[in-house]
RNA sequence: GGCGUGGUAGCUCAGCUGGUUAGAGCGCAUGAUUCAUAAUCAUGAGGUCGACAGUUCAAUCCUGUCUCACGCUACCA
């Protein structure tokens, strides 16, 4: 639902989600939150809007003390790294911070601290003692990532406590058979250990109101997503960790433990704007401030939800009045993914087209994930460059520049005689204004990119038609009005477009030797004065020609060789086990005599097998690869004696032999020759 | 499995509370033009609006079922 109310605020506190400091920026991240968080900002801004634009890195969580570890080096060291490679390369592409800060500095720690204090001794908090694995040797308490073992599912023996990486399933630390510490090697203990936990459940009711009733005009994708949680019912989420990295939990009793990353990581946000300013509650407690959070589709709970739930508890500060989530970004064709390498690394981008900050900004918001995922292709950027900034904008702009300089040395010409074409170009441009304000206030940038190249649009138009090059001959004052007008609508277009591509609107400006026009002088003032002498005229953006482009996908075709590569590497060997451990397993030949799929599940099939023993119940992890009517008759190995276990209400005795292909589909184990039922396999 | 979002021209997307010859940009075809980075301008060809049923005088838009994509979530011997 669209509304413009842009006026109803003083001042405006933009955030944009906190990049984790594990890994450079790719262009995913760019295109979800990023350009059109600096977009929005920069428009405020030449409206002379009073805003600030946050942004920091996310530099706490367990993912960056166990890549730490596997390099051997400390954590610190980690976010050091990439804080740097990412404040640099948001630097270099123009996304316009008021501050880019980082969640391991000390402001943010006292910050942090004090927030948890406060909700602490506002009795805010629900405190649980919970049983978790802990390791006696390094006398601590283990998170979900430091501890592997066998995955129940797939046999993988370095399947982590929260998830196995081989089969891709969720896990739980005690589901994993044969649990180890990382730290130490030795089989962790259970313990019990206290944490804190802010109670959603409560408010329900007013998360209910505020955001079902309040704001039902957030986008649907948002707006949905938290009508989804909320109906579900909320849950009390902890908010502390066992943990040496992060803010230490500020109560005593607590040593050892950390604020949770999700609770740690949106008081960044304001953290960051005490850094900033000490006028900070202005931009975070005044009601006549609009907090406007831009994040990616997968934060939305935290940033609907969670967040302001804190705040909400903590009770002084304002909530958000939108938060625009944008859906995912893929690359030709597949999810981007980092582990896979599968990305367009801002850094990289960089150094591979240098000076091309602006075509890269212009691809990914012509192309946003607005409304649903979106896919980046190298062709559609080659595209959007060649055809609609050389040739729709850089082609007008040069057309009047040269012609100018060829018939007027260059001096902006006077405006004569105002014909109804003019007047028309006029009341267009205010559309176009008009337009831009309603599609940038309502979050839709795409929509505003397409009208903004309307301006270049309707100029190259102008000169079609009224063809100042033959009119030369017979009409030179006419064509002073025409150059004259012609000058104007680029000039405008240094404002016009200044969100969108900042570098070339700035190069424009020298060009033409113009400061910066402000926005709402659009309609009612003109840049350029006649006799204002223009500088030579240089081209705004050049053509990507097909090597570039080859170069690039040939750089992600490598990628994707290696990962195949990757991908059939066979997983090694297992430690060895005593003949006795072997035989004590007893597997035998069987026959699926029935099969269904267990109802609620995607995965879970219940089958019934002939064992040559019994006929017995197995529930087996399969209906991903078969369904029921294919299985029926099929002949399998089962391990006869495993203990029973009772599976979504269903008791399963013993497992199917499953092998597993290097792209984790499965297939039964079968006899090569009809031998019977019961049969032992040794 | 549950929930959410999306499935409209070759591509990327608009289509407000049901009635439009279903639109735009890019691509494509034809013509015009040469001031301009062969860039521009005009015209045109492209769509059973994911599938099937239903409600209605009338459905892309409402309801139901199904299907595909993505996300959250459960499950995973």
């Amino acid at each position: 639902m669209a509304t413009t109310s842009i006026d109803k605020f003083k001042r405006y506190t933009v955030t944009s989600a906190l990049p984790y400091a594990n890994g450079p920026i790719h262009i995913g991240h760019l295109a979800g939150v990023y350009v059109p968080a600096d977009i929005y900002c920069r428009y405020l801004r030449l409206k002379g809007k009073d805003v600030i634009f946050i942004g920091g890195s996310d530099e706490h969580g367990v993912p960056i003390t166990i890549k730490a570890r596997k390099e051997g080096v400390s954590p610190q060291d980690i976010v050091d790294r990439y804080h740097g490679i990412i404040k640099k390369s948001f630097e270099e592409f123009g996304i316009s911070f008021d501050i880019y800060s980082r969640t391991t500095n000390k402001t943010h720690f006292d910050t942090a601290s004090d927030f948890f204090k406060k909700l602490y001794d506002k009795g805010a908090f629900i405190e649980k003692a919970t049983a978790q694995y802990y390791d006696d040797e390094v006398k601590q308490f283990l998170a979900d990532r430091y501890i592997t073992g066998t995955c129940p599912h797939c046999g993988n023996d370095g399947a982590y406590g929260d998830q196995c990486e081989k089969c891709g399933t969720s896990l739980n630390a005690t589901d994993l058979i044969n649990p180890k510490s990382t730290l130490s090697g030795s089989k962790p203990i259970m313990k019990e250990t206290k944490h804190w936990f802010l109670p959603l459940d409560k408010y329900e009711s007013w998360l209910r109101k505020w955001i079902l009733e309040e704001h039902k005009e957030w986008k649907t994708n948002v707006y949905g997503q938290c009508k989804s949680w909320i109906d579900q019912g909320l849950q009390p989420r902890a908010v502390s960790r066992d943990l040496d990295w992060g803010v230490p939990v500020p109560v005593e009793g607590a040593e050892g433990k950390v604020l949770y990353v999700w609770f740690d990581a949106p008081i960044g946000y304001i953290s960051a704007t005490k850094e900033l300013t000490k006028d900070w509650e202005l931009y975070w407690k005044d009601s006549e401030t609009k907090l406007v959070h831009f994040i990616g589709k997968d934060n939305i709970v935290f940033h609907c939800i969670v967040f302001p739930s804190m705040l909400k508890a903590e009770g002084s500060f304002i909530l958000p009045e939108n938060v625009p989530a944008n859906e995912f970004l893929n690359l030709e064709g597949d999810k981007i993914s980092t582990s896979r390498n599968w990305a367009v690394w801002l850094h990289e981008y960089l150094i591979d087209f240098p000076g091309k900050q602006d075509v890269l900004r212009y691809t990914l918001t012509a192309n946003a994930p607005e409304t649903k995922d979106n896919d980046f292709t190298w062709a559609d950027f080659q595209a959007r460059n060649n055809n609609e900034l050389v040739a729709i904008f850089g082609n007008f702009v040069n057309r009047a520049m040269v012609l100018t300089h060829k018939f007027f040395e260059g001096k902006v010409p006077k405006l004569t005689e105002i014909t109804d074409y003019e007047k028309q170009i006029q009341e267009d441009i205010v559309k176009i204004k008009n337009n831009i304000e309603y599609s940038i206030e309502n979050y839709r940038f795409r929509e505003a990119l397409k009208e903004a190249m309307d301006l270049a649009r309707l100029g190259n138009k102008y000169l079609a038609d009224t063809e100042p090059w033959k009119l030369i001959k017979t009409d030179e004052a006419r064509v002073k009005t025409i150059l004259h007008m012609s000058l104007q609508i680029a000039a405008l277009c240094t404002t016009i477009m200044e969100p969108f591509i900042p570098f070339t609107t700035e190069k424009l400006r020298n060009m033409l030797g113009i400061e910066k026009f402000a926005w709402d002088k659009i309609g009612t003032e003109m840049p350029l004065v006649a006799g204002h002498q223009l500088n030579q005229a240089e081209l705004l953006f050049e053509k990507i020609e097909d090597d570039a482009i080859t170069a690039q996908v040939e750089k992600l075709m490598k990628s994707k060789a290696e990962n195949l590569v990757v991908a059939s590497v066979v997983v090694p060997q297992k430690p060895d086990i005593n003949f006795d451990d072997f035989t004590k397993m007893d597997i035998r030949l069987g026959t699926i005599l029935s099969a269904e799929k267990v109802a609620k599940t995607k995965k879970l099939m219940k089958l019934t097998v002939d064992t040559g023993i019994d006929k017995r119940t197995v529930v087996s992890g399969i209906a991903e690869y078969y369904t029921p009517e294919e299985v029926i008759g099929k002949r399998v190995s089962i391990i006869a004696n495993l203990a029973p276990r009772e599976i979504k209400g269903i008791v399963s005795h013993g497992m199917i032999l499953m092998a597993e292909n290097a792209d984790g589909t499965l297939c039964f184990v079968s006899p090569e020759k009809e031998f019977i039922n019961g049969g032992i396999v040794k």
